[in-house]
Formats: structure tokens, sequence, C-alpha cells
DNA sequence: CTTACTGCAAATCTTTTGCAACGTC
DNA sequence: GACGTTGCAAAAGATTTGCAGTAAG
């Protein structure tokens, strides 16, 4: 974790972008709860925990940064508000059941997908760049 | 459309709730602009030209008795707000291609997904109701 | 005539922006 | 020291809600 956090740091120093606090603090909690896709307020609850300081217009610029550095990027399960997931978690084949009960969003892998996008791409002359995979359902305490 | 249009004023009835002037005109338009996925603004700046009096939040009241009726149900294109579709139109199979530079939305069939979700169901044992799958790209014209 | 529906305006919620003060490099 | 960054407060944009008046059944 300690080098994934190092690598964002030289990515955002690569890019001319300066190592605030507030910027290490949000990265850190971004990558402790990597599995939790916080919204931006979910986040600025638990980064004010270490740092009470930091405003929720930060919380949102860096966002925007890390976004466009295609650190993470932006999903949307519906609930009304932005969450993020990093982006090399994503690997291209990974996609989310969202129990329309209790809300639990759980990831699956595979790449069956890929034999659908080729064959869309052939039939429609549109490039893919990326897709976002998402089943509405019960899960398995929600049944 | 006219058979369309009148089997929706029926499931309204029958849940009791009022065949309206406001109502009789927003489900013609929905209908008439069924493929282009309109948002709450969008579709009163249409509603206004037949009816100038409606007002903006009778569409979203409007809009969202036809979504708890399952005449229609929301999309989200990333575009930052809500879009509507015919749930009958969606049939399970029935995927969006978002071309990430002009924004054109273009449909496509295929029934690859049935698989894949029987997979999931069977591994996850997850029971999934409904699923969303848009690609993201650049459309021909957009290459 | 009852009860649901409407339009308007105000409220809400999430996200963005302007600006003066501040901190990194 | 320059310039990017921050916190705050205000603004913006989408959607919701309260309310008094209106109309469908």
């Amino acid at each position: 974790m300690q080098n994934k956090f190092d690598n964002y740091c030289e990515l955002l120093q690569k890019e001319s972008y300066k190592i605030t606090p507030q910027r290490q603090i949000i990265l850190k909690t971004l990558l402790d709860h990597a599995e939790k896709h916080l919204s931006a307020e979910e986040l600025h609850y638990i980064v004010k925990q270490k740092d009470p300081e930091i405003g929720l217009a930060t919380i949102y610029r860096t966002l925007e940064i890390f976004d466009n550095l295609n650190i993470l990027h932006k999903i949307d399960f519906g609930d009304g508000c932005i969450r993020y997931e990093f982006t090399d978690q994503d690997a291209h084949t990974h996609h989310h059941l969202i129990c329309i009960k209790c809300g639990r969003v759980i990831e699956v892998n595979d790449d069956l997908l890929e034999t659908l996008e080729t064959w869309i791409e052939k039939r429609t002359q549109f490039h893919i760049t990326d897709h976002q995979l998402k089943f509405f359902g019960y899960c398995k305490n929600c049944q």
C-alpha cells in the first residue's frame, strides 16, 4: 500500500502538482478505503477526523485532480452522489453488483465482456475505450 | 403509438392516478421522443411549447410516478442529470454506447449478457433483477 | 364535493467557484 | 518569492417540498 501511495505522489509531482498535507491525507484515506467507493462527503467525514480544518471544496478539487490523472475515476451507483474507484483496481474486467435492498456493492471479475465488446465494435464502428456494467438485484442476505 | 398512450393511461387510472391534461401532454411528449432519453429539463422545454403553464415540478412529479409504475426508469449517462427511458424498450438486452466526445447515445441489442448473468448468479449467490451496461468511447463521426 | 394535482416559490442537496490568505517548492 | 493551494462563503444546477388554489372523478 505504501508503494502505491508513493507512486501516486510521484505522479502528482511529475505533473507539477504540489504534495500538500491535505492531498496526502486524502490520498491515504482513499487507499485505506479503496474497496468502499467513497463519495466526496463520506471521504470528507473521515478526513476531518485526521484534520478538522480540511474543507469539502478541497476534497472535491483533489478528487478532480486524481480523476484527471487517471488515478481514480467516477462511478455512479444511483444513490445521488458521485463515488470514486481507483483505476488500477478496475483492470477493465470488473463489475458491480448493487443490492437494491441494503445498498451493498459487491465486485465481480470476469472477462466475458471482451467478446461482447469486440463484437459491438465490429458491428457498430464505435470505438470503445471504457465500459461500466452494473447488476441490480438482491444480495445473499437480502433475498 | 396511440395504443401505448392508452395503455399507460389505463395503468394510471387503475392505480388511481388522475388523467390530467398535464400528464397527458407529458406522456405524449415522452412517447414522441422515446429514443431521445430526455432529461426533466429537456422534457419541460418541449412540454412548455404545448402548454407554457406547466411547471418543472409537475414534470418531476410525473416522472416520479411513471418511474414508480415502471412505465419508465432512470438512466444516468454521466452528464449531470437523470434521464429516462421507457421500460418496455429495454427488454433487458439493450445497452448504450456513449460517445465521450459528442455525447451521442447509440443503442445496441444483444443477448450475450444473459450468459454472464447466469454465471455470476451461480458463482456469487446474488439474485440479479436488472442490469445496466454502458460503453464509453468514440462514435463513427468522432474518431 | 372530495381528494388528488398543479404552479409557484422556497428549500435542499451535491458540486463548483471566487477570493484573500497561506504554504510548497 | 512566485505561484499553486486552501478554507470559507457564496453560487450554481438539479431535484424536492410546502402551500394555497384548482380540477378530475
